[in-house]
DNA sequence: ATACAGTCCACATAGTTGGTAGGCTATCGC
DNA sequence: GCGATAGCCTACCAACTATGTGGACTGTAT
């Protein structure tokens, strides 16, 4: 399951993709708006700034924006940041991977069955944006 | 990702699958072959015998082993047992669904990716069987 | 200069995860 | 019946993670 975190972060990235080149949005607005606790929602888009999705401005008419085009987010990158890895198990994940001990991978049916499932997911994830959040 | 319990459950469950009507197997046995701690391993067995997974047989000679044939136990069935929801969402889960507060699910791009996720998933994890674990 | 708005750090608190301890209960073989 | 065996049950615990909150600091526009 995605953490409360993980669906504050796109539910405030939703918000930001529909005023997406409209200037600055403030933390504040966005956490009335989406019913985001203000601090946490804080929190959340710094760690998003810092992953340099978004961008910020200081100061009066200040606020959070997207750096990139929506369309160019994909939502398995917003997933792995906020939400951690997206396999199952950590001996199929892409960009969380680590070894098995006490299962060599070469004979695990459990581990063959997990690279479906990762990568039926991915199928997904990879080919959409936050573009294709916004409805 | 699945929790080390979860982990564990599948461990025990090849173990038990591949000895299926052969008679009772001791628990200490499958913690030492599958190397998973003892009393941790106990509570799991337990557990699966009260979804009807497993039985098992108290005193000498006693034991656990698989209440049916392996492949009549889905793989989704143990998931959702010891790990808990196979979606992303609580609003898209089958099992343990829950309403989105703020969120109305007819209008939610998130929802509806969600959706295709866990049907990707499901498709493969509602096919499989503990049969397939063995290989 | 001042108000604004994001940044940073530290803490709080609840719940989950992974695991352990020890006694209780049922069953088998003699 | 009795002792050994082996699962059952209750309780506990440490560490970690999730979900926040508070308050001071820094940069910016006017």
């Amino acid at each position: 399951m995605l953490s409360k975190k993980s669906q504050y972060a796109f539910k405030a990235l939703t918000y930001l993709s529909e005023r997406f080149d409209k200037g600055p949005v403030l933390i504040s607005e966005i956490a009335k708006k989406k019913k985001i606790p203000l601090k946490f929602l804080e929190n959340i888009l710094l760690e998003l700034k810092r992953a340099d999705i978004l961008d910020s401005k200081k100061g009066k008419g200040g606020g959070y924006f997207l750096k990139v085009n929506p369309a160019k987010v994909k939502v398995a990158t917003i997933v792995r940041l906020i939400n951690g890895p997206i396999a199952m198990l950590p001996c199929v994940s892409l960009y969380f991977y680590e070894r098995c001990k006490n299962c060599n991978e070469t004979s695990c049916g459990l581990h063959d069955m997990m690279i479906e499932v990762r990568d039926a997911t991915l199928n997904i994830l990879d080919n959409r944006t936050l573009k294709d959040l916004v409805v």
